[in-house]
DNA sequence: TTGTACGCGTTATCAA
DNA sequence: TTGATAACGCGTACAA
């Protein structure tokens, strides 16, 4: 079932066929009943091969999402995909590796499907730097800033990560934390390592405390188990810390196993906070302490903004979405 | 950069350059070799539109996934994109919401993408039966069996949700527990749901042990909220139960969660065993018992098998992949 | 082994 | 307000 089917059926040409579709003037109310009620009869769906391989340009809409064992990327996901189906774009989610090069990904996605915008969910400094200039469309890193980067097609939505992580090692010190260890990401590979990282060393220096990252620091990739394994490695190299700051929930929950497994209690014996605020965490047994990232205004704002740029021409920009700590159950005052 | 191009560039015709892009025959070393080159330098890279507009087929394999909060779900996809790669095909994963209809919109999706194959996963019988005739690729539905459809481009890969929920009830019997509840899924949307309380009441019978679905059983979604929500319902209407089964470890968790705002301890007061065998159950505290489903093999089977329908034309197969019953640590024998 | 020419379904231009 | 027709980039008869 094509338009030419539909024009025969109707009587009226393609032309006029195809300017119902896509709702175009100059179109008699007429015609456009019939056709309309003749695309409902048929069921004829528009070939969105050809109506792309015409005008050069695809409706739709690019999700780069850079690691598929990121659960918040999951809900981040599932919220932009809400708020885009309200639009008429498609939008297409294309899934790669933690460790593969998001924009070398997107630049032969870009010539295969020429996709109006892309929506970067993690990404790092990097790889922009390298390649993003092949990059035509209006993009937004959604996740890490690009406030730093060079580029006036691409803006980007995050959590103000080093802050936020000071906030976090901040929350420990106001319960009485001295001896702070942290479990990180891998710093010179991660943006976000490296901003919450940074975020630890804030806090610290600002309260006077110890903080030394070859005893206190472990930077490895956000999973379970590399949490788990960090925090056996601190314990074996740094016995006496009483908090510790995952800088992923994920991370938090390996590293309250291997805490436990340790024969250390959380929160009586070690206080343990996160970073991304998932839903799992408050029905974890205890509650998990955490910053809260808004999944949902990071998602409203990244999509606002992509369909700005893309259907206004409008400007790249640079926002922040609000965070929040969360002091739930596995943290607790430190009493000598 | 088009195959025009390309051919006015080393001289040969557009009909050579497109076979030496399929690798098609009949092409001289020299000219493969000149062409190959010739794209290398330009960074030509195929428009996928034109393409698939001709071959009136697209080359891709789609993905539906039904509900994305089913983290389960996230695995398989990484898996069945991890095997994909290995191939040619390009992969368009496409979310839908868990109550949607997957059927509907893979008809939609067919004629918008003509893909050679797809992956439903997560899925149910109802939506199956009224709207599958509409497809006509080769579909494999992971995760629910199809064993029971007469579709014969329909195959389908599954844990046999009755036995091992059967065999998740056994362990609990078997470990000295005779007051059984269930937090299960809606048995009237779900097959999934369906199959598991079928599974449950078959162990119940056979051992010959009290289980009234009004009082034993309460059907909801797969969520943690859900999960924590019937488990407090369930508390509510029938308080000496001394072992719960969740059909879905997210619900698992919340149940824990809910027991222990009840003031009952896991598995000291209720032992509970889960279903799915997510890789964070065992980093919990107590470590989750649940009947893991194989992902690997899902993935893996399900893949091969739309593979060789897409290539071999070969039949459709309803094949069972193995499950396994953990006991970790939050279930116990029970003891008066 | 290679090249020419046509058509896939759509949009857009132009003339009617 | 309409319709005929020329592209878009590709694969593939068919001819050479």
């Amino acid at each position: 079932m094509t338009i030419k089917d539909l024009a025969k059926e109707t009587g009226y040409g393609v032309a006029t066929v195809s300017r119902v579709l896509n709702n175009h003037p100059n179109v008699s109310e007429k015609a456009r009943r019939c056709i309309l009620e003749a695309v409902e009869k048929s069921g004829f769906q528009i070939n969105e091969n050809a109506k792309q391989l015409k005008q050069q340009k695809a409706t739709s809409i690019l999700v780069v999402v850079k690691g598929t064992s990121n659960e918040m990327f999951g809900s981040l996901v599932e919220a932009i995909q809400s708020r885009v189906s309200e639009t008429d774009y498609p939008l297409f989610v294309d899934y790669i590796d933690e460790d593969a090069n998001e924009v070398l990904r997107a630049v032969t996605l870009c010539r295969e499907k020429k996709p109006l915008g892309i929506l970067f969910l993690g990404g790092n400094s990097q790889n922009f730097l390298a390649d993003f200039e092949k990059i035509e469309p209006p993009c937004v890193l959604v996740s890490n800033s690009a406030s730093g980067l060079p580029f006036k097609n691409l803006s980007s939505v995050a959590t103000d990560d080093r802050f936020a992580a000071k906030c976090a090692v901040d929350s420990l010190i106001e319960l009485g934390h001295r001896k702070i260890a942290v479990v990180g990401g891998d710093r010179e590979n991660s943006d976000t390592g490296r901003l919450r990282f940074e975020g630890c060393v804030d806090s610290c220096s600002e309260h006077k405390i110890d903080f030394d990252p070859e005893k206190d620091y472990c930077g490895v990739r956000f999973s379970y188990q590399d949490g788990y394994d960090a925090t056996k490695k601190l314990l074996a190299e740094n016995r006496d810390f009483t908090a510790l700051f995952a800088v992923a929930d994920v991370m938090a929950i390996g590293a309250i196993r291997a805490l436990r497994d340790s024969g250390l209690r959380v929160p009586e014996d070690v206080s343990v906070i996160g970073f991304d605020g998932l839903r799992l965490g408050s029905f974890l047994v205890p509650k998990l302490s955490t910053v809260e990232q808004s999944v949902e205004a990071m998602a409203e704002r990244s999509v606002d903004i992509l369909l700005r740029c893309i259907e206004k021409n409008g400007p790249s920009v640079h926002e922040t979405v609000p965070f929040r700590v969360h002091q739930r159950e596995s943290t607790k005052p430190f009493k000598q």
